[in-house]
DNA sequence: TTCTTGACTTGGACTCTGTCCATCGTAGGA
DNA sequence: TCCTACGATGGACAGAGTCCAAGTCAAGAA
């Protein structure tokens, strides 16, 4: 993953410190930060760097496929920079933990015909919900 | 589904103008309206009940399971009152249509034990996005 | 190397969704 | 009919995210 830059330099993106410092942000262990989180940890390395700059960065990264958004709940999304391995999530309904899980099975395949209302169905997410080891 | 108004006083529920208000609006047409939908709605029989009101017995109406929380986005959450039935979610990703559909298979299944890191899961989301025919 | 320019960043105001709380009103039992 | 505890009110507040005008700077051109 430590060619996150260089893909993006390789798309045209204007690399400029920020943008650098979110990157490597992502770039580093692979937990769901929410936007908040990866403000912080950036402005570690870059003090002044601004919510608005974050905000556009992980947006555009999102729009380039290089990160995916998950809203588990009605709170704040968290962005996950393993987009490129088709995976789903586990949440701790309590203490809001996310682990990626890959579930065998199609779920795609699991939707009749008759139950698409003439969508053209891309995708399906699949959140499990239960408790983590630390909140049972 | 008119039978709504008499469980909840069958469970002890205080019964308000207000509170039969919401209550009414979900009981109408099957649709997935946002708890700021539902205050317009309810404020058209009722013109003066409050936003906090309707916050408020949307909040109970889900504990008590009569209504179901959908939050397909990370914008407003939306209150569904098919309850009752097990069903899943087909969203259009353009204009926010949500369908309710019924896939078949078991989700929870499909996650081998290996993958659930000693979480206890309960529960199984899932939403199917795409385009719906006026927006494909 | 310096210049130029348009893309990027900034921060503060603003919006949207939701919660909280002190006060007032009223459903329903005595 | 009266009481009172439960519910409603609305305004302040909070969290997450967006918008915008003005300033800054990356990177290609000369």
């Amino acid at each position: 993953m430590s060619d996150l830059l260089e893909r993006l330099r390789g798309r045209g993106w204007r690399m400029t410190s920020q943008r650098r410092a979110v990157a490597e942000v992502l770039d580093g262990e692979h937990v769901h930060l929410t936007a908040d989180e990866v403000h912080t940890r950036a402005a570690e390395r870059l003090p002044e760097i601004s919510r608005a700059t974050v905000y556009n960065t992980l947006g555009e990264l999102v729009s380039l496929g290089e990160v995916v958004e998950v809203s588990t709940d009605g709170r704040a999304k968290r962005y996950d920079p393993n987009a490129h391995r088709p995976h789903q999530h586990l949440v701790c309904s309590n203490c809001g933990t996310i682990r990626d899980v890959h579930p065998t099975g199609d779920p795609l395949a699991d939707l009749p015909a008759g139950e698409r209302f003439g969508f053209t169905v891309s995708e399906v997410v699949v959140t499990y919900r239960g408790l983590c080891p630390s909140c049972a």
